[in-house]
DNA sequence: TTGTACGCGTTATCAA
DNA sequence: TTGATAACGCGTACAA
């Protein structure tokens, strides 16, 4: 194990000072041809690489973005680490990833830890817990330390810094007025509590599709599902199904659902096999977020996709042009990118 | 936005040396214990932190981990992830996560970049390119450089490194023998080319079982898939399932099928329903990696889980057990995970 | 054209 | 009990 190249041992070996080292490594005219070329065939050939942690320690600058997310396993966000993995890499950036698991003192502790590993900036989406608590002096004190955040999907709108949306309220009228196009008349709907942000635009877009076609809504067919861990991964969601299943005793003429996220969709897709309802001829589903589920579900589910994987690129991107600027004066930018309606087979 | 706090400020501040105020933050007896209280009442009042470049410029360690996965939009690895996040941060290390898309030219330049950004070491599942090829030079020149790597899953067994696999053959025969138990006769194999080590142990697993049980294997039902992309992504798999259904064609009297992964799986429970087959009763479907498609898929999946989490996890302590240890004299360890059958609907 | 010296923030050694 | 100094690796202003 060879003790690695630095400048100093180039210097040495060649009996030459270091500055000298540093110059002809980087080509400048100062210093004689014959010098440059012999440092730096010197240098290529035993393979020197400058030490990034020094030049951190000068820069003040890691060239590294920390990533906080509630969960990992979950489709949508893998995708979006994806897009932001992507655009980092391509302008040397390294990304470490933080998890939250929905809980707001792991969001805190996070982000302390990683201002401490001096990442120049953040790219977050915030844990529902958060959300809830709407408890952001974590969020305002990284930004008055002068490091940038740029927050994704799960945002919180009077928090002053850049942000990627999706726009949640035109994505769910697409999805609503589908079912409506495609004849539905009685469309339930599965959401989350109003204190998750994407929950409460969702439905907002739903009771504006149902207002645009002059369909009175009706609260017996509107679920709020309160969860706050992971449903993905809790064995005992068949609560889930009943209330679902009690929804459609209680209503047996629902003919559409619009479920805001892919297990929603698929508890309805249980409950109506066990009904004996067949999808699309009798009730027709749609599902935001498209995923893995959506595309290997029987029948494969009719989805809003989000372009997680774009929403990562613009992140990234956003956070890294900012970086650049030094100087912050630059206005924060909202960017919304657009939904697009995936037809699949559970709708006609 | 206030400077940082640094020793050097705090020094200024308080009209005291550096290396008075470094011994003071550590608690050194050799400092007054007025000049300890004061110092360190002062840097707690400012919310004094080291900074952790400088430290790492001394120490040369950064504490941080370099992990390079074959993809990220992927149960398992997310699962993996998880269990290194986890472990990692009880440690105090960061991590650094670099997707290869299945690309050995990624996978090299990845881990060339990793190595600059100084991460102590590695924890690695190799692309499919990699083992394809069997180029292994990057892993031993990492090595060599005194940087240590643990492989998960996707081992190659020549590199002296430790390793985290899962015993891919007897959870292959577990699977096999369950559908052997049952009543399967005729059981469809679904696996991938044998360059991927894990489709060859799988492979060799469910040979084993039918060897246990005096069946004779039949080439006509083992179907080899030679996908070197992610199969997840393509929209044009219907190709593996038009495969799949001319096998039936040819072998009406297929009762069971073990895939090796979850997509393969939900393909064959797509050809079982076109061709009207009953899943359990007519034909039973056995899977390995339990991931959310087993658990929500129609009927769901009876599977052998792989523990993804529990594999990130010991991967994560292994390495920094090592690190820890300075000195490399400890022989390299390679961990089994045991695998378990969950069952569930799609067998009897 | 080359080299010296300093600073980034920290710790450790040695001198006062 | 305290402080000055060197060192980690690099870049650069300034001196030679």
């Amino acid at each position: 194990m060879k003790p690695k190249m630095t400048l100093k041992r180039i210097a040495k070996e060649l009996g030459v000072s270091i500055s000298t080292v540093s110059k002809a490594l980087h080509d400048n005219k100062e210093i004689s041809q014959d010098n440059r070329d012999k440092i730096q065939a010197f240098a290529k050939f035993y393979n020197y690489r400058p030490n990034n942690i020094a030049l951190s320690l000068k820069n003040k600058k890691t060239k590294t973005l920390g990533l906080i997310i509630p969960d990992i396993v979950h489709n949508f966000f893998s995708k979006v680490i994806s897009g932001i993995e992507h655009v980092a890499n391509l302008n040397g950036y390294n990304v470490i990833i933080a998890v939250t698991n929905e809980s707001f003192d792991k969001e805190v502790i996070n982000m302390e830890l990683l201002v401490q590993s001096n990442i120049d900036g953040f790219i977050m989406s915030l844990s529902k817990e958060t959300l809830l608590k709407q408890d952001k002096h974590h969020l305002q004190e990284t930004i008055n330390q002068g490091i940038p955040i740029v927050m994704f999907d799960r945002v919180l709108h009077e928090i002053a810094c850049d942000k990627v949306i999706v726009d949640d309220v035109e994505g769910s009228r697409i999805a609503t007025q589908k079912l409506i196009d495609t004849g539905c008349k009685k469309i339930l709907l599965l959401t989350t509590g109003d204190f998750i942000n994407i929950g409460k635009l969702r439905t907002q877009g739903y009771l504006e599709a149902l207002g645009n076609n002059n369909i009175t809504p009706d609260s017996d067919i509107i679920l709020k599902i309160n969860d706050l861990g992971n449903l993905e991964k809790k064995q005992d969601n068949r609560d889930l199904e009943r209330d679902i299943n009690q929804i459609f005793e209680k209503v047996p003429d629902i003919d559409g659902v619009f479920a805001v996220n892919e297990i929603y969709a698929i508890k309805a897709l249980n409950v109506a096999r066990q009904r004996g309802l067949r999808v699309p001829e009798d009730l027709s589903v749609v599902s935001f977020s498209d995923g893995i589920l959506s595309q290997h579900s029987w029948p494969s589910l009719t989805t809003i996709s989000q372009h997680g994987f774009k929403m990562g690129e613009r992140a990234a991107s956003i956070l890294i042009n900012r970086l650049a600027l030094e100087d912050e004066e630059k206005e924060f930018v909202t960017e919304i990118i657009k939904t697009e309606l995936i037809e699949r087979d559970s709708t006609r």
